[in-house]
DNA sequence: ATAGAGTATTACGTTACGTTAGAGTCAATA
DNA sequence: TATTGACTCTAACGTAACGTAATACTCTAT
C-alpha cells in the first residue's frame, strides 16, 4: 500500500527532488521511513500532497501552505470548497485574458481602439478576494502566532490570559457528564468562543466549527485537551458543533435544551 | 506620452523592481533614458511588456521569452493567436481541477470511489501541446551531441556559442523560401561551415557533405532542425551539398544565382 | 555475487525577483 | 531660494523552490 518516492513522483507529476524538499521543510513528511532510510508514503500522505498542490496552483507559497494545513483550524472539506471558489475565479481571469487577446488582435487590425488599462486586463488581477479569504481563514491563525502574541504581553497579562483559558477548560471538564447540548455546556462554550474572538483574531463560526473538529481529529489537540479530563476533547468538539449550528440557525432564539 | 517606472508598474500591476530586472537582463529596455538616468517607457514598450506577461502567465521562463520575442521568426499576431489557444487549454485544465475537487468532496462524503490517478487529474498535466508548439516555433532546442563539448566551457562561452548557433539557424529558417543555391543561403551555409570548424572538430568538406545528408536521413536531426522551421533540414542538406560541390570545383568562381 | 535500478544525503547552482541602503532628481511650497 | 517629499537610480545581498551533480548505500533479479 505504501509507495516509494518514484512511484509517488510519477503518480502526481512532481519530481523526486520536490518530495525530498517537502520533507526537508516539514511540509510533507512521509508516514514511514524504512530501516535503510527509504521514504514510504501513505494514502493520507497522498491526500495531503493533493492539498498542497492545489494550494500551490493557486499561488500560495510553501510556507503559507504549511501554515494552512498545520493550522488548528484546517479542515479539508472546507479547504476544498474554498479552492473550488478560487478556481472559478481563476477561470474568470483566464476568460478575461482571452478577451483581452481578442481585443488586442482586433486592435492590431485597426478595427478597434484600446486604452492602456484595457490591454492589461486579466493579467494584472493579482489574486482575488478568495485568496484573501483563505489567508484570513487559516494563514494568520497558526500556533506560532498565538505564541508570538503571548510573547508581546507582559507576564501579568500572560498569566491573566492563561488563567482565563484554564478556567474555561476546567469548567468544561467539570461538565463532562452533561450532554453537549445542555445549557451549562453551551454557555461555557460561548465563553470559549468569545474568549477566542477577544484575544485572537476573529473566529468565524465556520472556523470555530473547524477548530472543534480538530479537537477530535488531531491527536496532538486531543491529548492536550484531555489532560483536563478524559473525553473533554470529544465533548468540546460536539458542543462546538451544536453551538455553531444554533448560531447559524438565527441568533440565539433557538432552544438548547 | 512616455511613462516613468512607477506609472508603468501601477498600470500593468508589476513591481518597479521587476521592470528594473527586465531592463537588466535585456528583456525590456526602455525606449529612452533621461539625462538623469530615469527610464522612460514608450507605447511600444508597453506592447512588448504585454507579450512578456502573457508568456509568463503561460509558464515560460524569462530566458525563453527573451528568445521568443527577439527571434527573427517572432510575429506578434501569430503569438497572440497561439497564446489564445494556450489560454483555452489552461481553462480546460482549470475545469479539470474543479471537476477533481468536486469528485474529491463527494469521495470524502463516501458517495463515490476515486483512484489515485483521478485525484491528481488536472494538477499534473504539466503543460500541453501548445507549449510544445511554442517552444518548437520560437524557442531553442537541445542538441545532446554537442552537450558533451559544451561541458568543458564556461557559462558565458556556452551562451555565446548557443546564441550564434541560434542566429544561424534562425537566419536560414527565414530563407526557407529561397533556393538552396541562392546567394544568401549559400553565404549563411558558409557561416555554418565556419562556425562548425571554429568550434568543433575540423569538418572536411566530405564530412560536411555527410552531415548534410544526415539532416534528411536521420530522423532525429530532421526533427530537431525542422523545429526552426518546417523543411529547414531539407533546405540545409541541399544547400550543404551545393556548397561542397562549389568548394571542390575550385574556390568560389562558380555561379550561385 | 554482481549488475542495474532505485534511494539517500550533501551541497552548490539557478530563476525571478524582494529588500534594504545610500544617493541623486524633480516639482511644489515656505 | 531653500527645503521638503515623492520619485528615481545603482549596487548588492537575500529568498523561494526547487535543479543538478557527486558520492554512497540498498534492493532485486539473474
Amino acid at each position: 500500500m505504501d509507495m516509494k518516492v518514484k512511484e509517488v513522483a510519477e503518480l502526481v507529476g512532481v519530481s523526486i527532488r520536490t518530495l525530498h524538499h517537502y520533507d526537508q521543510i516539514g511540509l510533507l513528511t512521509p508516514k514511514e521511513i524504512t530501516d535503510s532510510g527509504y521514504r514510504l508514503y501513505s494514502e493520507e500522505n497522498l491526500e495531503t500532497l493533493q492539498q498542497i498542490l492545489f494550494f500551490k496552483e493557486l499561488g500560495f507559497t510553501l510556507k503559507e501552505i504549511k501554515k494552512i494545513i498545520n493550522s488548528p483550524l484546517f479542515n479539508r472539506q472546507e479547504a476544498l470548497i474554498l479552492q473550488r471558489k478560487m478556481l472559478i475565479e481563476k477561470r474568470k481571469k483566464v476568460d478575461k485574458m482571452i478577451e483581452t487577446i481578442d481585443k488586442t488582435i482586433k486592435h492590431m487590425a485597426g478595427e478597434i481602439q484600446m486604452t492602456n488599462e484595457e490591454r492589461f486586463e486579466g493579467i494584472n488581477v493579482g489574486f482575488n478576494q478568495f485568496e484573501e479569504e483563505a489567508r484570513r481563514r487559516w494563514g494568520n491563525q497558526s500556533i506560532d502566532e498565538i505564541n508570538a502574541k503571548l510573547k508581546g504581553m507582559s507576564k501579568d497579562e500572560q498569566n491573566d490570559l492563561s488563567d482565563r483559558w484554564d478556567m474555561i477548560f476546567n469548567k468544561l471538564a467539570c461538565l463532562r457528564n452533561q450532554s453537549p447540548e445542555s445549557q451549562e455546556v453551551q454557555a461555557t462554550i460561548k465563553q470559549w468562543y468569545d474568549f477566542l474572538n477577544e484575544n485572537f483574531s476573529k473566529y468565524s463560526l465556520d472556523a470555530f466549527y473547524g477548530l472543534g473538529q480538530l479537537y477530535i481529529n488531531d491527536e496532538r489537540f486531543t491529548k492536550n485537551i484531555d489532560q483536563y479530563g478524559e473525553g473533554l476533547a470529544k465533548l468540546m468538539s460536539e458542543a462546538m458543533e451544536v453551538f455553531t449550528n444554533n448560531q447559524i440557525r438565527g441568533g440565539s432564539n433557538e432552544n438548547n435544551n
